[in-house]
DNA sequence: TATAATTCCTCTAGCCACTAGAGCTTCAAG
DNA sequence: CTTGAAGCTCTAGTGGCTAGAGGAATTATA
């Protein structure tokens, strides 16, 4: 049995995550103490852990929900876990095909060689689109 | 002069964004009409186009309002603009390269060749972060 | 065993940058 | 002068936490 900070220590989740996590139904209410302190199970450690990898791969709340149902169905076929992944796995190449274009456009007015506001680049072009070179 | 709504078609700043910049100190409180509706004037339409454009490059509220503050004093050097966007920068080369670990691990973990979740790669690797390849 | 230090409890509120909706008032066209 | 669109204020919700207040329980030390 573990307390809340021992489950913090071992997972890198922070105490108030994991009570937030048991808030949004991700955890189940664990086991209490006589004096109504959070007791932990092995099982609930792997659940954690579980939602801890899944948040550090950038999944949302709601597509753990979805997961961690499926992991307690080994015998489902795992398309949907597939279609989660691949939904996610476009959401963030997506993003990072949005940051790219910022960041040329960001690199492009850095290289300003005026001395004050009145004519550098950087308020310019943040004054008028026209400026740059890509939509973004 | 304009009213809100126009201002809003202009700019592509939906209508409750610039009641919420207002609020925010971003621009100004604008003269009113009899019936107490805002108004707008040109000056008005550039400060929230310097917004939006910034905005859209991912520039925060508060770099925004810095950036705003130089704008109006063209005789001050530039060199604070230019450390607000390479932070930026900076920031966002970081995202790309946290998003490009996530999206490695991501084409990694979906090419599963298993048909139920029992034994599904995404989800065994959610569960033990011992099988990715990177850290993320 | 008494006390002190640490950990835990609940509850509320704050973060960012909006967005939505309720219930009301004003404006502009015909 | 009527009507319908557009405006007003105010409150609350989004996601994923995080911080703090004020108190109770647990653990370690003397
Ligand atoms: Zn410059
Ligand atoms: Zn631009
Ligand atoms: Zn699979
Ligand atoms: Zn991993």
């Amino acid at each position: 049995m573990f307390s809340i900070g021992q489950l913090s220590k071992r997972t890198g989740v922070k105490i108030p995550t994991i009570r937030y996590y048991e808030q949004m139904g991700l955890i189940d209410e664990p086991e209490r103490s006589e004096g109504n302190q959070r007791r932990y199970t092995k099982d609930g450690l792997s659940r954690l852990s579980f939602i801890r990898h899944s948040r550090d791969l950038g999944f949302s709340v709601e597509d753990i929900r979805g997961l961690l149902d499926l992991s307690q169905h080994p015998e489902k076929p795992c398309s949907d876990a597939h279609s989660i992944a691949a939904r996610h796995l476009q959401d963030v190449q997506s993003r990072i095909a949005k940051l790219r274009r910022l960041e040329r456009e960001l690199k492009r007015i850095t290289k300003c060689d005026a001395g004050n506001v009145a004519t550098c680049a950087v308020i310019e072009t943040l004054a008028d689109h026209g400026l740059c070179e890509t939509e973004h």
